[in-house]
DNA sequence: GTGAAAGCGCTAACAG
DNA sequence: CTGTTAGCGCTTTCAC
């Protein structure tokens, strides 16, 4: 570690093997036509001097990588950490390595020209395809192999992944109706964000089917994070006729709502039900444990990446959009009305 | 998208703004020399070709990269979800973008040569620096910037972060020997693994600090997985004499003795105590909550990268190992022998 | 079978 | 201020 010895180059072992660089390479990618016992020299060689070729270098010359990426805007929510667990399980067994990018800046108005930026640094040398999460741009210039999850519109521009957003929610209010509820909040997500838009579809849609009139009072914003439910709860607790029941458009927003039950010391599921959406590991651990839509991230992970490999290999899709269904898991946030 | 119109290169942008590639790059990277006329003609090609450059080519040519590397064995456990959690908490709001690799391949043996290739594939051009987490190998083959996180072996080669081990363990036992318990089973963790045998040594020392013979059947090798914890713990419960407690090396076999004693009718803690190591989120949401030793998982991670800046950047390091200190977490899964 | 030459996209050193 | 020349590490023709 003292002095600075420079990685071994491709160069540097065919000096070491007495044969040209060339040669190197074909032994490094199997190529024919390569006598035995020039092989075998070169093998040791690379043993010897600990050689790896370098992915920026092999990239660039068109070679494939057998590397997929994974673009994102955070490595640090749930949401986040289930796709990465459905990518990661996937990718196991299969010849493929997974790199996963982040960015640093944080800043909403950045991440649209970040991604672009991502794909372009990366695609067609670093990695053979790319998978995007919740992009914030809705096009993308690049003919690379590339999967969208759960993409802000649903434009037909990319082969994507997406949740049955819509049907979840029916589900979700269909619930919380039976139980007897007519005065139901929501608590949204990420505006323009074509998942939460579903969502809040699917709770306007419920409402009208019961020719229940849409109470703005009752629709709050969120930011799919827990302050924001929480904040959102409390505009609702303020009410002169407050809701029975929420329904959160992520599981995050749903537990910040209980969390401003219990500071108004509402009871849960007594003085208010809550329901909330995507089924993170979480949401089966909170008191009570959150009733919930599940959303199958990882599922949506593994599904992405299936769909990559047949671009990468050149098969035929299926189908653009592959869309995942959704499931009602009821726990014990949500009963009938007082 | 429907034609393959290939990704946009500093030549093309040189083109189309009439002026040679250098310039180009001299406007890409805002060095001086460049006349504002000619800089704004260079900044609307790029602007108009989408352009961007490629990592690959940038980092081949020596200059900085401004993106970390991340390598890891897997981003599926909840040891590493934790580490990239912490690291990419660090990176927010710094320059710095974070890349996180995994391997396909999982069988432990590809892993330490795994390992080295990553590094050098990606070193000197990719990425400015790497953190590697819970190396299989001891030494590596390089001498860029590299942050060890947990290492197999505390070896002085690399700068590394490690947790206080020692101390933990002792906090465990000690809380269990002051509850009253003599007879403590040990569900160890992956063999050679550092953090596992300082554990497993801080078990055997505070068992000898209070003159209790060592009992062979009161040691049970696990895996670091919930599997592993199970069936040592049913190997202790078949015991003539069972223990009337566990101190297992990290949460996830703890969480596996817990269903272990579900599964035979035990109560935690009434006829069994359990403790674990590490305090992973599930941790506190088992029935009981378990009692465990809080390693800080994420504020390793965030260690690691604040080390790594240093290395990038030149500045001196303090120390070349960082330790975490460690915490008792007490909950319900402890409790006085029956 | 093997080496020489060319070029991937980019930047650094030099001219002009 | 800007263009020309070189070369990073690697693979791919194409000769020999």
């Amino acid at each position: 570690m003292s002095r600075r010895r420079p990685k071994p180059t491709i160069h540097d072992v065919a000096n070491a093997a007495q044969v040209s660089v060339p040669t190197v390479s074909r032994v490094l990618n199997n190529r024919y036509g390569v006598a035995p016992q020039t092989a075998a020299r070169v093998q040791q060689a690379i043993l010897e001097l600990g050689y790896e070729s370098s992915l920026a270098a092999r990239g660039m010359r068109g070679a494939r990588t057998d590397v997929i990426g994974l673009i994102m805007p955070d490595m640090d929510h749930s949401y986040a950490i289930e796709v990465i667990r459905g990518i990661s399980r996937a990718v196991t067994g299969t010849k493929y390595d997974l790199l996963a990018m982040t960015c640093g800046r944080k800043l909403p108005e950045e991440r649209g020209v970040w991604e672009q930026q991502q794909i372009q640094r990366l695609s067609g040398t670093i990695v053979d395809g790319i998978i995007l999460v919740v992009p914030d741009a809705d096009e993308f210039r690049t003919d690379y192999p590339l999967v969208v999850v759960d993409p802000y519109r649903q434009s037909t521009a990319c082969p994507s992944v997406i949740g049955a957003n819509l049907e979840g929610a029916a589900a979700a209010m269909n619930y919380l109706t039976g139980l007897g509820h007519r005065r139901i909040g929501f608590v949204g997500g990420v505006r323009h964000l074509q998942s939460a838009e579903r969502r809040y579809q699917g709770y306007t849609e419920a409402l009208a089917a019961l020719d229940i009139a849409l109470d703005p009072d009752l629709v709050a914003t969120g930011d799919f994070e827990r302050d924001g439910g929480f904040m959102a709860a409390q505009q609702f607790f303020a009410l002169d006729d407050p809701p029975t029941a929420v329904f959160a458009a992520n599981d995050e927003s749903a537990l910040g709502v209980m969390d401003a039950a219990v500071a108004a010391g509402l009871r849960v599921p007594h003085d208010l039900s809550v329901i909330g959406f995507d089924n993170v590991p979480e949401s089966a651990f909170s008191r009570p444990a959150l009733t919930t839509v599940d959303q199958s991230i990882s599922a949506m992970g593994e599904a992405a990446f299936d769909m990559l490999i047949q671009l990468i290999e050149g098969r035929p899709l299926e189908s653009r959009i592959k869309r995942i269904p959704t499931q009602l898991i009821i726990r014990d946030s949500c009963g009938a009305p007082a």
